[in-house]
DNA sequence: CATATATTACTGACTCGTCAGTAAGTAATT
DNA sequence: AATTACTTACTGACGAGTCAGTAATATATG
């Protein structure tokens, strides 16, 4: 029995006025992640939030400006957490970069929002007033953080002292990588990399690499490399342990 | 005085029908290597190589092609010479690990040819031919180098027995990101990473993380890690030792 | 409660610029 | 004069941004 045309006729269309940006910044995340900046329509955003393209501009200014939206919804509360996770830290430096490390991978890796940060490296170039608003609400602050994660050990005398402005570089590559990858050549690759045992692996090695002077009982032989990480967890098993949840 | 115009009548272009492709691949990676693939007019390309668009079809069958093309053209031939250094290598493996690892700064990362790299890791997603065909020709082969070089370490007791695929990433890794930083941020970046210390500091870290375990004699205090290339050369001085000359 | 009127969230067709690819025509070379 | 390398002017598709109009809702009034 076909429906009556009379009762709950069904509008073509509601009024969600304080919904609407919510559901256009969830669809644009999604859409820039999968396609980039420059290949997103806003007509297929505005699809996937179930508008029309007008409505878009109802809320957002342009392009640039849903997307830098975009970063400011998802991106930066989480670079507010880890900075406070970071500060009043009271362990040792070396749980504290592991916990930086696993929880950078859990909260941002191993999400859509490692497609931004993708994206960025990617299109930056062309695009220079995100580049630039990119830089510095999220690159400055990540680069920030890890600087004072490093000089913090190196204070505590937990790290030998090295030239801050380089490892911070050679701390972040890695992690920018594994989310560069993730988004680059899956498609095409046979086995991607598994990324715990990879992190795992970059921890063991930088920390190794970090490590100060052990006092003179510890290590008495020449044993091959080993992580010298207090209280390190069993390889393939990870324990995440101070982010604060969201 | 005018010129007369009688003499020497200046044709308005003239037929070069060899050099062509040539001028038009060197414009094509000049142009695709500073905006993308995606964002590189043809009609760029064709005035940058000083002639018309037309004749970039005459030449190229389309876009795509002509990149493959650059790729073919700049790419590969460095592959190969890599190849058969690693292959006909005598020395220590450490001494190899070092130079493919600064060669392939030299050779690629220092160069335009870095633009390459990172476009594919920035479009690859949109463009699954080009995808397909970059991985198949350099990546697979890239990879496959650098997983015969750690086995090579390995099977001459260089290097300790690792998981070769993970750690073929985490080599890779690093040398990736110093490509892609060099064309993302570098506009906005107070002070970009100095390539060399940052690549030193990479292979000083990996070497230490991968070698074999010392004889009793070497090392016997626990001094903080230190590189145990054999003949490594003083910081800040770098010698390009066995990579063939193009 | 029912109806009229005002408000506004939303639509969709439009413009205008862009760019890969084409084809007819022109000028350099043989 | 014949050949062909090259140019110019074109097509067609696409997408960001606009705007006149429309339909859903809120409010006023009987």
């Amino acid at each position: 029995m076909l429906p009556s045309l009379t009762d709950t006729p069904k509008p073509r269309w509601a009024r969600r006025k304080t919904a609407r940006p919510q559901e256009l910044l969830a669809a644009a995340l999604d859409l820039f992640v999968e396609r980039g900046f420059a290949a997103t329509r806003l007509d297929d955003v505005a699809a996937q939030a179930g508008v029309s393209k007008g409505t878009l501009y109802l809320y957002f200014e342009n392009k640039e400006e849903l997307f830098k939206a975009v970063v400011r919804e998802n991106m930066l509360p989480l670079l507010g957490e880890a900075e406070a996770v970071i500060d009043g830290y009271q362990g040792h430096s070396a749980a504290l970069f592991r916990d930086i490390m696993m929880g950078w991978w859990e909260r941002i890796g191993d999400t859509r929002l490692s497609g931004i940060t993708k994206l960025m490296m990617a299109e930056s170039g062309n695009f220079p007033e995100l580049a630039r608003f990119y830089h510095e609400e999220v690159i400055c602050r990540a680069d920030g953080m890890i600087r004072r994660l490093l000089e913090r050990g190196m204070a505590r005398g937990e790290f030998r002292r090295i030239d801050t402005a380089n490892a911070t570089s050679v701390v972040i590559a890695p992690v920018l990588m594994l989310m560069m990858w993730k988004h680059s050549f899956t498609a095409c690759h046979p086995e991607p990399i598994a990324p715990r045992p990879y992190l795992e692996c970059v921890i063991d090695l930088l920390l190794n690499g970090m490590a100060a002077a052990l006092p003179a009982s510890a290590s008495p032989d020449s044993t091959p490399p080993v992580s010298v990480l207090p209280e390190s967890p069993p390889a393939g098993v990870t324990h995440h342990r101070n982010l604060p949840h969201a």
